[in-house]
RNA sequence: GGUCCCUUCGUCUAACGGUUAGGACAUCAGGUUCUCAUCCUGAAAAUAGGGGUUCGAUUCCCCUAGGGACUACCA
């Protein structure tokens, strides 16, 4: 049950993703309701987006807005009429009372309160007002919120299904409000009634909740109605141990997919926050997830957000990809370098291919396939022509080796120009002149790519053809 | 300030009350006919502190410390 704000946060897909699994190693039904009962918050687009997102990362839901269901309409703003009958309700009960309390008034109650260390509380003022006054206020037009009239002593127990009982002092609570002046209801009100409508099982939410648990059990008594399980996921926290915020770095799903972290790694990452399968097996489905799934197990401290893990999953995952798969993730982050040549082969997904095989190893993140395959691309490169020299090597002697293997090269015919004949040729002409290795491969590797770090130079040969090689070939030895 | 939650290598985590406290990421060192990466091998690295309970505590209880959340007419 998100708020649609515009983005979906990573702490979000974590949550819906452990809904997923509770809700499929349960047997039941997962559904997705939109809590859009904020208006000043509300962004344009934002469900559609949501959904769109949710989708992307493979969680699919049984009910919700799209998928539909019997227990519509799953956005909150089209049940108000319901709400107002649960309302209507509470107050007949007598377990609810309007507040005619102004904003400025309770500001500064909080405010003094904390100005002399006390905790900052509703003071209940409204509570026992007459049923005349009340009509009277209204019927004069006066604004008013709807609260909860909650025990004022005693304990209420509640129940996390993942910590066991928990004890709360009623005297600690506030009347906190249902409805707001614009006849609104809260995430409070709102998301117990729709949970007792929608038939729930189990509410999974953040642990930022747990302290308004009290108020949500409450409530259903209010109610007579029997409350769900509870299940109160750990927070994710950033790498030092504060709040996951947008301000602080990447936290929108919508950035890691930009980025090119693929959903199975971003899954597989998160689940890791807070549950593990039993053996010692880390890579894992979804769907493998669910097999061994068993809610009891989720732990209950907070999780470091670390993503060196979430970049080794996610290398892990592009290796996993067959290379077709490959060229349509990629296409987004090479346009820029196929911008960069005239040659219509190197546009063709013939070649794409043979660039991504190369590079596939190397990519942490997709984003990454565009700066590490410029060189594939450039028809001039540019490098420092020390850069042609290996270790303790000389430019003369460089360019003397270059020439010779410019030679060999040039006789090697077009049907041998492939990866593994090159290098044997190569290898055994080094070989046969009794020559370092890396005095020849280093240069003909920085001369096909001007970049210290590359795949080897038969296969930048065997991707480039014979003719761009040994152009390039040709202009390495000319900076020599 | 109040209420509540949490505490095993740097990080994510595993260990019916009995293990040389295991695995993964990261780090470091080797290996894999040039570089980087992949892959393989190895190393270093933890039970926050103090009390109990127990023949025996990472494990159960209490206290302390530290971290976090909440404390809105936001969710």
């Amino acid at each position: 049950a998100p708020s649609p704000t515009g983005f979906l946060h990573i702490g979000g897909l974590r949550t819906a993703l452990f809904d997923y699994l509770i809700a499929k190693s349960l047997g039941g039904t997962l559904f997705l309701r939109i809590e859009d009962t904020d208006t000043k918050r509300e962004v344009a687009g934002a469900v559609d987006k949501l959904i769109e997102i949710l989708n992307w990362a493979g969680i699919k839901f049984d009910e919700g807005p799209r998928a539909g269901g019997d227990f519509g309409p799953y956005i909150q703003s089209q049940r108000l009429d319901i709400y107002k009958k649960y309302t209507r309700e509470l107050l007949a009960k007598g377990e609810a009372y309007p507040c005619f309390c102004t904003e400025e008034r309770l500001t500064k109650m909080r405010a003094d309160a904390e100005a002399m260390k006390k905790p900052p509380r509703y003071d209940r003022a409204c509570r026992n007002l007459s049923r005349e006054e009340v009509d009277r206020r209204i019927a004069a037009g006066e604004k008013y919120v709807i609260r909860h009239k909650l025990p004022l002593e005693g304990e209420i127990i509640v129940r996390d299904e993942l910590r066991g009982n928990l004890k709360f002092n009623l005297a600690d609570l506030d009347d906190y409000v249902l409805i707001k002046s614009d006849g609104i209801p809260t995430y409070q009100f709102a998301s117990v009634v729709d949970d007792h409508l929608m038939e729930t099982s189990h509410v999974v939410r953040g642990e930022e909740w747990l302290p308004s648990l009290p108020k949500n059990i409450s409530l259903y008594k209010s109610f007579c109605w029997e409350a769900p399980k509870f299940i109160h996921l750990p927070l994710v926290l950033d790498k030092n141990g504060g709040k996951l915020s947008k301000r602080k770095g990447d936290v929108a799903v919508e950035d890691f997919r930009s980025q090119g972290y693929l959903p199975e790694a971003l899954l597989n990452f998160n689940a890791l926050l807070g549950w593990h399968p039993a053996g010692e097996k880390e890579i894992f489905s979804v769907d493998e997830a669910v097999k061994e799934f068993d809610y009891h197990n989720i732990g209950t401290s907070p999780a470091i957000f670390n993503s060196e893990k979430l970049d080794y999953l996610n290398g892990i995952y592009i290796r996993k990809k067959t290379i077709p798969e490959l060229i349509e993730l990629c296409r987004p982050y090479l346009a820029e370098n196929i911008a960069l040549t005239g040659n219509d082969y190197k546009k063709s997904d013939e070649f794409l291919a043979k660039v991504i095989n190369l590079e596939r190893e190397r990519l942490k993140k997709l984003s990454e396939i565009g700066e590490h395959t410029k060189f594939f691309f450039a028809d001039n490169l540019s490098y420092d022509k020390e850069m042609l020299v290996w270790k303790k090597s000389t430019p003369a002697s460089t360019k003397i080796n270059l020439r010779n293997l410019l030679d060999i090269l040039r006789k090697i015919s077009q049907d041998d120009w492939q990866t593994k004949k090159i290098e044997a040729i190569v290898a055994a002409y080094i070989k046969e002149n009794d020559g370092g290795v890396g005095d020849y491969l280093w240069p003909m590797r920085v001369a096909l790519t001007g970049e210290k770090a590359s795949p080897s130079p038969f296969e930048m040969a065997d991707a480039l053809g014979k003719n761009e090689t040994l152009d390039k070939i040709g202009k390495a030895i000319d900076k020599l």
